[in-house]
DNA sequence: GATGTAAAATTGGATAGCAATTCCTGTTTT
DNA sequence: AAAACAGGAATTGCTATCCAATTTTACATC
């Protein structure tokens, strides 16, 4: 493995991203040291690659804390999202063969047949997981890598917000996005990408608790390994193995019904 | 200040768009350390800094390096930064209100100026600051941020290639972007978007030292404040005061003639 | 010259400690 | 009772030193 703090960066922004840790939590050194086992420095090294990725925000003198993005800001970060689909759904439209668009419609069939089976926690992982394979298929680590990052923002934001609006027409998005594409139809594609972002932000509602506060403590518990304080959190929140990749994150009431996980 | 971390990942991220301190030069903790007058830690804290931005690269127990891209990163880098500025330039084209036109004319006259002043430092400069502000007339902040990476990645590249093209085709790209994004003709400014970057990147070949190796100690004394061991280094490359930011960089022979700085 | 081994150097991390700043709390004042 | 204040507790940012693991270097051997 890399270095101690990378690892522990990766725990953190898990527990971000599956909205255990919500925006505003402080993320105390000494705490996150004695959970983690490790020194503060560790944790403080930890903390700036958050920083750096967006997740976490350092005022001096008074520690870290989850990133708390404005209703701006959170605005910018769909933008910019758009802004890269659209770029990529513009070069794939030109470069992708056919396996690359076999391997797409076999994601969304996967979603398809998860919401099916009312396996909402598996359906909104592959509803979020589709973005990246799309992006994954310009075969650019570059832009996968800003893309992956945009996304993780955008996970964070849907803490702090209740998407009370119809979801229902959303559902299909995806598949039409690749028929547009693959037909040539560009213009319309982008269009789509674009509505598709633009109706999730529009329903948006800040200032307004979503997900439960909890401490780092108990956030964090399911995340490590050994030392498994096998606290109430660990076992009722956590859990749905799938494709020996563990997914954590249960949507709440407010987001099951719905294609909720889809930036 | 925010922390001193930042302070010095700054320093070096600026030595290394100034190439001064080139590709694959190691950052050992201990003779950073010494030069800053910092303990270990904060320099690693530094070190990750720029490893998040993609400027550096750090092996396991083997230290940091300044990051040394492959053909293959070279390119995917310049993909990811024609997409971005596509992108914004199709958000201006219905946006930019004629304020934000006269802006753009007007840094590409200041540009032309330097040019004919011969003052091929400032052009340089100038020549990279048009993609920035042609970002930031999108007005959003985190786009700034992702295409100000790809920046500094693409600068970070002019370290360890000799751009032995004809610049001359590239010269006036700028002015005829924006005339044809202001007159409505996206798709042929996206065009000239894409060839302006492909020229460029076309142009490169890797595997030959451009810029010559500094040690850390030569590279970085002109950005010491206090401290400045007045050596031989500091003098003769650093230099040439403009609009109260001092511009380190000089290019090296093999770019003078040209709007090498151009992304 | 190639190879193998011991010494030196370097990294990643732990721990203890210190100044500065911020937070908290209890008291005083209005 | 509410506001203002003061001082101690807690936290951060950083230094210094130490240690194990690993890598690099130097040297000796084949």
């Amino acid at each position: 493995m890399s270095s101690r703090s990378q690892a522990i960066a990766d725990i953190l922004t898990r527990a971000i991203i599956d909205h255990r840790l919500v925006p505003g939590c402080k993320l105390g050194e000494r705490e996150l040291a004695e959970i983690f086992g490790v020194s503060r420095i560790v944790v403080r090294q930890a903390v700036i690659r958050l920083a750096d990725d967006g997740l976490a925000q350092i005022e001096r003198n008074r520690g870290a804390f989850v990133a708390k993005p404005s209703m701006q800001e959170a605005m910018e970060i769909y933008d910019a999202l758009t802004l890269v689909e659209q770029g990529v759904a513009a070069q794939l439209s030109e470069r992708l063969g056919p396996g690359g668009w076999a391997e797409l419609r076999q994601h969304v069939e996967r979603q398809r047949q998860a919401v099916a089976a009312g396996n909402d926690a598996l359906a909104d992982v592959l509803g979020q997981e589709f973005h990246s394979v799309f992006v994954r298929l310009s075969r650019n680590k570059v832009m996968q890598d800003i893309h992956a990052q945009l996304v993780r923002r955008t996970t964070l934001l849907r803490s702090l917000i209740t998407a009370d609006f119809d979801y229902c027409n959303l559902l299909d998005d995806h598949s039409r996005v690749i028929d547009l594409l693959e037909k040539g139809r560009l213009k319309k594609a982008m269009e789509l990408i674009d509505t598709h972002h633009r109706s999730v932000v529009r329903g948006y509602i800040m200032d307004r608790a979503v997900f439960p506060e909890l401490s780092p403590r108990e956030a964090l518990s399911p995340y490590l390994a050994g030392d498994g304080d096998k606290t109430d959190a660990a076992s009722d929140k956590a859990g749905a193995e799938q494709n020996g990749a563990r997914i954590y994150a249960i949507p709440p009431a407010n987001l099951r019904r719905t294609q909720a996980g889809d930036p």
